[in-house]
DNA sequence: GAACTCATGTAAGGGGTTACATGATTAA
DNA sequence: TTAATCATGTAACCCCTTACATGAGTTC
């Protein structure tokens, strides 16, 4: 029998799926993933190209080659049978948990060793950063909202979905940490803080009054059902 | 002159961060990241015991042997001056953009290819399994909450903050991720979409009404300024 | 002439994941 | 007696990143 095929690693699956849209060469990879994924995925040539032939070896995908005369021929790639299948198991599989790579969050949890100046400029600067990410989804929205009517339409109304999520949880970051900012000089309750003043017993059980952007239970910080 | 330290990996800067916090053994550290830091980074003993004796021979950490009779011996790895240099110079670096491996995005960016029911399914468990990632942030937040007025406080204050900034955008996960859903049946406009109705026009200009949970900007979606 | 695009690749090196190995003690 | 905790490690493998190589055409 045929051995089981192993479970695909991310780049593999994400092949899967631009291919899955249109048949592409190597080469067209490359420039989608800059295009539309660049900054959650990004995936160079150097691992692209030998991807691309031990799938096909692998069976995954089939080949054909484009001759052209006035520039380099072009390999391209198009879903085989078995290819089909294993990018339809792996969407019918359960998601995983995203994996964060979060330089914010872990320079944020030893922020104390910061002074309150460079503390405020980190922050700063994150946010910036995360506004110029937004900016760049705004356009990469409005170029595919250009091809919602053409012949891919479904396809981009998916892609749509996606950038959208990505908008909205990015926007979040920057709403956060806005908030994050006016907790930045620590634990010690000086004279002008600028948190929100509430009744002060309140202020002294729950310090990070209103840390939580949106609370849906008033108890979920000062409840400990479990242990 | 002494060779100018590379810049420092993910794995390092986190055990410089965590030993920064106090002297720690191979074993406390494994044990950090488990509790406070699971879900987020997974660094597997088999990673950080090679990476402490790397960076103990490179100047970074220095050890003392704990001896036990009734249990095997610690070394318990300390921040040199090398170290502390070190860690401080990551910190005040600017911080890098998040890098999300995110297979929920993925697949939205593809859901064309599932049928309705099974795109709903998807969502709902990607929604069930950030809403328990919540809860089990709730959690480590009420653990760490009792350490406020401890001798760490200071520390775990900033902790928390960084805890709270997840939870912020996991939240926020969750609430886009049921936006999305309203969704989920494609840009086919049926007769009882879950839309919902503004003025004809509109929806027909941008089809994705209240995908963008918070828009700063009204012109946001429609101006294409650049280019 | 210099730089960029199209188009495909190779090679080196580093980091992460997983599984395995050891060995004593303590709790079910 | 079986399993779990404490505590440290090794080894194999895979993946990913980066840099380099080629070479014709096209644009400034």
């Amino acid at each position: 029998m045929t051995k089981e095929p192993k479970e695909l690693d991310p780049l593999r699956v994400a092949i899967l799926g631009l291919l899955s849209i249109r048949p592409m060469s190597g080469y067209d990879l490359t420039r989608s993933y800059k295009r539309a994924l660049d900054r959650i995925w990004q995936a160079p040539a150097g691992q692209i190209y030998p991807a691309l032939r031990t799938m096909e070896r692998e069976g995954f995908l089939e080949v054909s080659v484009e001759i052209q005369d006035t520039r380099p021929n072009r390999k391209v790639y198009r879903l085989s049978a078995l290819g089909q299948r294993a990018f339809q198991a792996w969407l019918e599989r359960p998601v995983r948990a995203p994996v964060v790579h979060h330089e914010f969050l872990h320079k944020l949890f030893v922020m104390d060793h910061l002074p309150l100046e460079q503390r405020r400029a980190m922050i700063e600067s994150y946010v910036q950063n995360c506004q110029s990410w937004v900016d760049h989804m705004k356009l990469v929205d409005s170029k595919l909202r250009g091809s919602l009517d053409g012949p891919q339409g479904e396809s981009v109304y998916f892609q749509m979905l996606a950038i959208g999520h990505l908008r909205n949880v990015i926007e979040a970051e920057v709403r956060s940490a806005k908030v994050i900012m006016r907790y930045a000089d620590g634990p010690h309750a000086g004279g002008r803080r600028r948190r929100p003043r509430r009744n002060t017993a309140d202020a002294r059980a729950n310090p990070f009054g209103d840390l939580y952007l949106f609370p849906e239970d008033p108890d979920q910080v000062s409840g400990e059902r479990a242990n």
